[in-house]
DNA sequence: TCAATATATGAGCATATGTTCATATATTGA
DNA sequence: TCAATATATGAACATATGCTCATATATTGA
């Protein structure tokens, strides 16, 4: 039989076996949409950019707590800001997983 | 002027606030997926069912480990199983959510 | 009924995560 | 340069998470 039998079912199957590397960015980027506080900041940067100040008001949560997770964003790239003198206007920087997350937002309240 | 000024505001900007439940769905829903262990497993169970053995085994993960997981994803109702005697075979259940973890398989691949 | 096999479950542990507090940094206008 | 304002950062803490180990449960064939 031949030896790579295994390998040709599995790619007949699509059974790509994910690298480490893909692993790892799927469920970092999936970990940023896991939190409550995170969806609700991207949910309303979705729409318009805001300060930080803002985004802690609207949601009435702590100016750290805002500035800690947009950290976390920024650094996935979910997010990106522009300076205004003190100010930092955040916005959405990868429509696509922003749309990812809209996408389970319909799933969750249309069902 | 109007008092509902910021409520028409947001509903022209679509800042719909999110209510604690959809909130909450939306969370877990991505907590599922971003767990590299679960997405391995569901990566499996895209192409075809699986037992908790042949998914421990082609993973290389222990059995325990496996079932904990697969508990966890059937409450969410990601996977389901259907029983064969001792066995039992696990398979997707949620179509949506599993083309929301190719998206970003493929975003992640292809970038 | 009993052994064998497959799976589920709970406790325990190490690590990860999210928030808060205090404080540091940076920009601007006076 | 200095005060005021906006934001960032690090430490500390409580809680959540994922894995492992031991053991429980369930189904089947003899």
């Amino acid at each position: 039989m031949n030896k790579d039998f295994k390998k040709d079912e599995n790619f007949l199957l699509n059974e790509h076996p994910l690298d480490e590397e893909t692993l790892f960015l799927v469920s970092q980027t999936f970990k940023a949409l896991s939190d409550p506080t995170r969806i609700r900041i991207l949910n309303l940067l979705c729409s318009a950019e805001h300060s930080v100040n803002e985004l802690a008001e609207k949601l009435d949560l702590g100016q750290s707590t805002v500035s800690h997770q947009l950290r976390f964003l920024k650094q996935l790239r979910l997010v990106k800001y522009r300076r205004a003198g003190t100010t930092l206007y955040y916005s959405k920087d990868d429509d696509h997983i922003m749309n990812l997350l809209n996408q389970a937002i319909e799933h969750a309240t249309h069902n």
